[in-house]
DNA sequence: TCTGGGGTCCTAGGACCC
DNA sequence: TCTGGGGTCCTAGGACCC
């Protein structure tokens, strides 16, 4: 007979440290309010590109009932007369922002996991009260030197600062920090019981329907369900967030986050301002999108083996929704934006009905290598962009701008301020982008001295 | 008229091998 | 007549996240 089985180790984390999740509060629409200081009280909305979705919004929005994913134009008119401000979702400036605040952070705490644009999980290996401290310092850097509020959520898992993040958020008491064990100590199994299960970090909407099928309802219920049981009835991903919200690390930190460069797949796809048509127009598109997914590609020093391509036309449009997709195999895997594009632009060559009216299209290059390390046999080498097109490219953007040149249909120009603006009547309407105060010369914020 | 974009991980099932 | 079992790899699809 065996020994028993000594608990499994903690993956990722130590058992006597502490997660810590600071997550900006209202990220994309705080963000429009830091060059823009009237925007603090008032209802503010950020829409998704083409100016189609609401994808955040801040306090005073939320409490006038709207909610994220919702179509502007059903809301518009109301939302206009209640005084609500809309902005087209301006992501350099949120970058730009999420990046000062990420570098800030990380002189405050170890280990630091950029999860998200506006969230990051760092590690403390202080006591309570150390920790609370260090926690308010840097609330107070990041505000003080970026304008963005941030929360902080401190327990022993992910998944449970996920929960303390969200009570410090619905909480103004906690002055934006919360520490799990005070809140268990204060509430019991009550702070868990008033966490809807839909709530919960890793339960998504199918999932919510079929737990309130069970009778789980509360993420208290959850914690207290049978883990074996839950990993035979869905998975093990769902076992791992029971054993969280017991206390127990389950979830590792995300490979390749440290370094926050590498990724599997790279996508690039857009709606259109409206509905296209004919086999060139979509070429063009997927062309210019090819490029763009080659440029990140080449900056993580990546090469890919296939490219996938496809496009779809109006899930509510009255004619019958279609979609279609073709993966191209590259014969060596590549870097060169003449290839790729190539691949891309001819994919779909005599496979589309001319008269289909599409609505989106995209480009995904998969089947990603590490260009610094691939070899293979004499002769048979990667097809390696050598003369150097991406690169002269990549300068050219850098200073001249997006689209002034590319290869194929890239090098189309249009007239107006936004990297999307190709030119092409296509192109995505962006028509409430506040300036790009933080990366563009031309844009800078003016400050009046009186 | 007008409904986002970019990722990750897991699982089931088929092909293939010995 | 009797027709196995176990492994790997790959892919598509489904779920999730922000």
């Amino acid at each position: 007979m065996s020994a028993p089985k000594p608990a499994d180790p903690a993956p990722g984390t130590a058992l006597t440290g502490r997660v810590v999740l600071a997550d900006a509060n209202s990220f994309f629409a705080s963000c429009e309010a830091v060059f823009n200081p009237s925007l603090a009280d008032r209802p503010v909305v950020v829409l998704s590109n083409n100016d189609g979705c609401v994808v955040a919004r801040n306090r005073p929005a939320k409490a006038l009932g709207i909610t994220n994913g919702t179509p502007w134009f059903t809301i518009r008119e109301r939302a206009l007369q209640d005084g609500v401000v809309a902005r087209s979702s301006n992501y350099e400036l949120y970058a730009s922002l999420s990046r000062r605040m990420m570098a800030i952070m990380a002189h405050f705490l170890p280990n630091q996991e950029v999860y998200s644009i506006d969230e990051c999980f760092m590690d403390s290996i202080w006591n309570d009260k150390r920790t609370v401290e260090i926690c308010r310092e840097l609330r107070a850097a990041v505000l003080r030197s970026t304008g963005i509020p941030v929360s902080v959520g401190v327990a022993p898992t992910k998944t449970l600062a996920k929960v303390a993040n969200h009570w410090a958020k619905d909480h103004p008491s906690t002055e934006g920090i919360t520490l799990w064990s005070q809140v268990e100590a204060q509430y019991g199994d009550q702070a868990l019981a008033s966490v809807p299960v839909d709530q919960v970090w890793g339960v998504g909407r199918r999932l919510t329907g079929r737990l309130m099928g069970m009778g789980i309802t509360t993420a208290l219920n959850l914690r207290d369900a049978d883990p074996s049981l839950i990993r035979h009835r869905f998975s093990v991903m769902l076992q791992r967030t029971v054993l969280e919200l017991r206390g127990r690390p389950c979830i590792e930190p995300e490979a390749d986050a440290a370094r926050g460069v590498r990724t599997d797949q790279i996508l690039c796809s857009r709606m259109f301002s409206h509905p296209i048509e004919g086999y060139t127009t979509l070429a063009q598109a997927l062309s210019i999108y090819a490029q763009k997914a080659c440029r990140r590609l080449r900056r993580q020093h990546g090469l890919c083996g296939k490219v996938r391509v496809f496009c779809s036309t109006s899930p509510y449009a009255p004619q019958q929704f279609c979609a279609v997709g073709r993966t191209v195999v590259l014969e060596d895997p590549s870097d060169d934006p003449l290839v790729i594009a190539g691949a891309a632009s001819r994919a779909l060559k005599g496979r589309v009905d001319p008269h289909a009216r599409w609505i989106r299209a995209g480009v995904v290059l998969l089947d990603l290598t590490d260009a610094d390390h691939f070899h293979t046999l004499e002769g048979l080498d990667a097809a390696r962009d050598t003369h150097g097109l991406g690169d002269v490219l990549e300068d050219a953007t850098r200073r001249f701008g997006p689209f002034r040149v590319g290869v194929g249909y890239g090098g189309i120009r249009g007239k107006g301020r936004g990297d999307e603006d190709t030119g092409a009547d296509w192109a995505m309407n962006r028509c409430m982008l506040s300036p790009r105060s933080t990366t563009r010369w031309d844009e800078m914020a003016v400050v009046q001295a009186r």
